[in-house]
DNA sequence: CAATTACTTTAGAATTATTCTAATGTAACT
DNA sequence: AGTTACATTAGAATAATTCTAAAGTAATTG
């Protein structure tokens, strides 16, 4: 029988958080639990609030938002651009490129990193790539 | 030298939106020269909309958007996906990919079609690709 | 070429996603 | 334990975009 004090929040956790460089505190605890948990997720931070809550976790908007963003700061998160109207996180920060099935606004991940993006010209005088998004948007038919 | 009527409003505005199915209004006559005139550009509803402003065109900002938005149903327009806070529309409809400044938030063209997207899998079951994006994002070194 | 009809424009209010503020709480350090 | 630095939060504020419904204009009709 586990102990169920504050001293049992997930482990992984706190040390994912840790090596961050970020504050272990109870919502960032449950929050980086609940989005590395359960492997590969696409979430809004609408989404992930209302998940939190739904599990009883106190937590506020302005604290997921925040949470979200320092965790996209160090690296535990990425952020995908497909919707002008939602901002989606991405739990998996390897190279990948996304399906976006446009009809209900959801993401996945194109498996096996297949897709090459070929002939990627150079960047222009003074700048560098710092990432190619690629989105295959799909449509039901 | 040439008529300051109505009648004389860019001609091939007109043309253009009554191939595409729209009433040639005032507006969008002038939105539409705007918008094609200079060739290639990427822009934003404000400002598209400040830049009519500018030239003396009265135009509300709900009709810019209204606008750009029915130009891009009906094809003349496509809508990039850069940004969280702003949406960007393109008058290049053929496909191509984008450079994105990301200090800036400026959209380029990624010249001479050069990138190739390999190995794009099969859309999932019941699905077909209706648009592949790609971007590379820069940052200033 | 008026009258009628259908579509368009617009000001301003409303909505939505997100950020800010400043007060209160908690983790870390001494 | 006391102090300090950082984090959380409610609610207000902002910014982009959309909506509403009233007034205007283009197209069609007789
Ligand atoms: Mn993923
Ligand atoms: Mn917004
Ligand atoms: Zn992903
Ligand atoms: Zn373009």
């Amino acid at each position: 029988m586990r102990k169920k004090t504050r001293e049992n929040t997930n482990e992984s956790a706190v040390t994912r958080l840790r090596q961050a460089g970020l504050r272990p505190t109870r919502q960032r605890n449950e929050l980086a639990d609940l989005l590395f948990r359960d492997g590969n997720r696409h979430l809004t931070a609408e989404t992930l609030h209302a998940e939190a809550v739904n599990r009883g976790i106190r937590v506020s908007l302005a604290t997921v938002y925040n949470t979200l963003h320092q965790f996209t700061h160090v690296g535990l998160l990425r952020q995908v651009m497909v919707d002008a109207t939602r901002s989606y996180f991405d739990t998996n920060t390897v190279e990948h490129q996304h399906f976006y099935y446009e009809e209900d606004g959801t993401l996945a991940d194109i498996p096996g990193s297949d897709i090459g993006v070929a002939n990627v010209p150079d960047a222009p005088n003074g700048t560098k790539v710092s990432r190619v998004d690629v989105v295959v948007r799909l449509r039901r038919n």
